[in-house]
DNA sequence: GTCTATACGCTGATAGAC
DNA sequence: GTCTATCAGCGTATAGAC
């Protein structure tokens, strides 16, 4: 799966490859999520990795092919969460709220991640606009179906599934990607548990209390 | 108000100077709404804005000093729509629905704005901290005051009023953010009227359907 | 006041010693 | 395979002619 995007030079695996690998791949998510693309310097991922500059170029080649790297390792853990708890087979109630943790905890705990995401994003998507219009669209269409089952059984009323899960993802990111603003707001130096739970209560109840209206629409 | 952070020589007003300070604003903020700030060269800002490079420097100091010359008219900007719509005089309702309209209007007519703000966001808010800090922390009060209003007259339940802000500024401004995003969910090489209004309606429909919780909660 | 020409740092990337 | 030394190019910013 990870190996689309190889590596120029892939002789052998290599214990000590695979350490300075797995190091370059965790500062440059560090780096990347703090600055972005081009805001991001082979330098500072290197002093971050503990390795000498040359070294990301030799493992990863260009700074674009070291970015893509990463970004892949995102979209693929991004993914995850939807399929095991949107899924036809539970309750509705059930599904959107460990839907919901998961992104929480997501944003909570892989923060850089997410931010790396929200940049993309921001300058076009040139790197993953491939992924959106076939992985991801795929996978919007399959929440639809889920929507639906849920809909004829009377567990939520009808929506439009790409629009609602627009709205699920941008609001459990923004604990990340946003997370100066509520800083700012709260007065705390970092989100703490509590933020993470307040926000998480709101969406729950904002989400969950639109299924809930499914008696006020016949 | 914009005089906070003033252009190093201030010799008097003279039209070809205010007709070139607006052309240089102006691409400023589509360059950096493009790009961010680090990704943004005053090269580029130069040529949308059809003015020498040179010029920009003698108008507005340094890349960082035009760059929070941008920031400020897009706070100004920002905060009036709830001033306007999240008051205690109106109807709970009508106030939200009024001030998302609003928040969706700003998405759709400035994505650049929305975008260097999520920018700015993203890279810590350095630039605008003091800012988040008073003059949005106050503004967030404002909004508690006004939902404890609606809540004593029944008009919608108790929340954490930051909270819900945030999840209403995140739901939003993810139509100027995360545009590419849904333009390829959609297949829409842009985001067209009816995108807008289908997610204007999502938004809606949670946010409102919350107010009306009213009853189940006792 | 305005703009051409230029200085100079920092970037990504590589050549070549080990 | 690994890393020191270095290159070419683009970035911001300014000196100085007009």
């Amino acid at each position: 799966m990870t190996e689309t995007l190889s590596p120029p030079h892939r002789a052998g695996p290599g214990a000590p490859r695979q350490a300075a690998e797995a190091a370059i791949l965790a500062a440059a998510e560090r780096v990347f999520g703090r600055h972005g693309f081009r805001g991001a310097s082979m330098n500072e991922i290197a002093r971050e990795a503990g390795v000498p500059k040359p070294n990301i170029h030799y493992y990863f080649g260009t700074k674009e092919e070291l970015y893509r790297s990463v970004l892949e390792n995102i979209m693929t853990f991004w993914l995850q969460d939807a399929d095991y708890w949107l899924v036809p087979e539970r309750q509705a109630q059930e599904g959107f709220e460990g839907y919901i943790r998961a992104k929480m905890a997501f944003s909570r705990e892989r923060p850089d991640a997410s931010r790396i995401f929200a940049y993309e994003l921001l300058q076009g998507a040139g790197n993953i606009h491939h992924y959106l219009s076939t992985t991801l669209r795929e996978h919007v269409a399959r929440r639809a179906r889920t929507f639906d089952v849920w809909r004829t059984e009377r567990q939520m009323p009808a929506i439009d599934p790409t629009h609602l899960m627009f709205a699920i993802w941008s609001m459990t990111q923004a604990y990340a990607d946003m997370s100066t603003q509520m800083t700012a707001l709260t007065g705390h130096a970092v989100l703490r548990d509590v933020d993470f739970e307040a926000g998480l209560q709101t969406i729950l109840r904002l989400v969950l209390g639109f299924c809930n209206d499914i008696e006020d629409r016949g």
